[in-house]
DNA sequence: ATGAATTATTGGATCGTTCCAAAATATTTG
DNA sequence: CAAATATTTTGGAACGATCCAATAATTCAT
């Protein structure tokens, strides 16, 4: 069932069939009119791979994403989804895990599909060299989240320095001074929510106290043993700012065993604001930097390198806004 | 840069080159190892849509979420994407959110592509005969979650009435007489979990009370909003099972707003055991259905169908665990 | 009515691969 | 050593679309 078909069936020959279906105005409507009759009657259907072929064009997106049960990344990747398919693209998705060796292999399978664009969230560890790497092959390439290294390329985050700082300063200004910073593992984006702890600390005129810094996995299990880990310090701490959500929510779970509340008995500053940070137990207290919207930013910067090569590097930073609920 | 070019570089006719690509044993080793050497030297890359094209084959998957904002959809995504990456294959991956026409256009885009089968968590709505559409397309199918109908296809999905009659006999166990059902929206599911739970209270001769189920949006705060209009029930409810794990977050937070804990003030239970239930606030009582391992089972029997479509319908039915933690 | 200008339509070449039958080369055998 | 057999290699025709230059059909002016 080809062009050829539809072709014969409208007795037009089949350069006039693909003109139709491309929706040109140099043929007759009555002769597409026709066209598209006998297509519906055939039951025709579009080969989009043959016609990306001889086009040299594609309307397929790799998206790589290195943590999807993280509801933030979810999030992400839904808004830059549906941007996508708004604009008639279609993404081809690939799950990382943090796996170098998975993010190169559907690097590489999406390159050999021709994708028209990148979109990746890289996994830690990814050379800075990438950047350099995926425009070597022509394809355009947003960065998400994750910075790499400080060469020029098209970037959507977050102020992640501003965000911690001002989730800290809060927690100083609820009278605090003894604040504890829970999970993360290293990169650039610990860094940069590090720098912002001690940036607020300082303006506070407190001393950086490293033993109130628990690293853990970014994750629930992580947030969750790095408050045990923080509750255990002396003397006692009674607020904390965390990597993200996700360790907050984790910490939240820890409180909660020990028999305390965030919110009365322990001041909680969550980074996100993800869909779940509204309705946790006690709601919680974050920075929101709009996960989808940061999905759609992505979007909209990588649509735009397609359309013109040419443009200078864009840079998306969601600057982060507080946001109280009862945790902290 | 094309095969005809790596054919050139070696010595040897494009055919030849082709059948070393293909791995092909019909090729003396010093010429394919040449022509590996000519391939690596020019920088080649395969071109994948071409290759399909000639071969009526493809790699693609397409693979279609209704909600991924909720973490068990992720999770069964990450799972099933996980074992089709290591099949050889990609996802082209479309986020409907509950949006039919969205599903329409996406199944559409993914036969224009070529996918060499799909696996699809149906929005709500999805007329029962689209399984047999997508069978006319000759693209192999497999349906999850959300059953679609009583016809023949293959499906991966889980034995709700099984799991939440367990769920619910557990808090008759407890001692607890009056039990609420809070969150769903119609469908399949819901009708499945609905009945579950009219089982178990039948099974203790407990009268059925439509007061005490309370619909709601199976999210956090469908969970949150019903769980407080639980709690306004007059006698008071002690005990709730509910339609998902999602909305026992919500329910969880809307306890906390009252002051009051789930294990002590009140028994609680979920549905689907998603990671996040090891660490809410407290950690949740569910019914464990594994996720990722439906992902997985569901890619398995694409797979399969796309080996031989020959095969008897197949049908994986997760068996439902409890895992008794704080909640209830 | 006729030539010029305009508008519609078309055939062949092409995109980068695979497949097939046939040709070239190497190996075995009587 | 020639014939038979086995092993390697190859050119040309697909796959299903698009694109371009050329042709056919209309319309317009004179």
């Amino acid at each position: 069932m080809t062009i050829l078909d539809v072709a014969a069936e409208a007795n037009v020959s089949k350069s006039t069939v693909s003109l139709v279906l491309q929706g040109s105005d140099l043929i007759r409507v009555e002769t597409a009119e026709r066209v598209r009759e006998a297509a519906r009657k055939l039951g025709y259907v579009y080969n989009q791979r043959a016609a990306d072929l001889r086009r040299k064009s594609s309307n397929t997106i790799g998206v790589v994403i290195n943590d999807l049960m993280n509801p933030f990344f979810a999030e992400v990747l839904v808004g830059l989804e549906r941007k996508l398919v708004d604009a008639g693209y279609i993404v081809l998705m690939a799950h990382t895990s943090e796996d170098l060796g998975r993010q190169e292999k559907v690097l590489l399978t999406m390159r050999e599909q021709h994708a028209a664009g990148i979109a990746l969230c890289p996994t830690l560890g990814t050379p800075a060299s990438l950047t350099k790497t995926v425009k070597s092959w022509g394809i355009p390439l947003v960065v998400m989240v994750r910075t790499l290294g400080s060469g020029s390329y098209d970037f959507a985050g977050s102020d992640n320095a501003q965000g911690v700082q001002m989730a800290t300063a809060h927690l100083v200004a609820a009278g605090h001074r003894r604040i504890g910073f829970l999970g993360g593992q290293s990169g650039p984006v610990l860094d940069q929510r590090l720098q912002g702890y001690r940036a607020a600390l300082a303006n506070a005129g407190i001393a950086f106290d490293d033993r109130l810094v628990i690293a853990a996995n970014p994750t629930r299990a992580g947030g969750c043993e790095s408050m045990k880990a923080l509750l255990d310090v002396r003397p006692p701490v009674k607020a904390a700012a965390c990597y993200n959500d996700l360790v907050a929510f984790g910490a939240l779970s820890a409180l909660g065993e020990r028999g305390l509340r965030a919110g009365a008995d322990f001041a909680l500053m969550g980074f996100d604001n993800v869909l779940d940070a509204a309705h946790s137990n006690p709601p919680l207290s974050t920075v929101d930097i709009r996960p989808s919207e940061l999905g759609e930013q992505a979007a909209a910067i990588l649509l735009a390198r397609i359309e013109d090569p040419g443009l200078a590097k864009r840079q998306y930073l969601a600057l982060p806004k507080l946001v109280l609920r009862q945790s902290g």
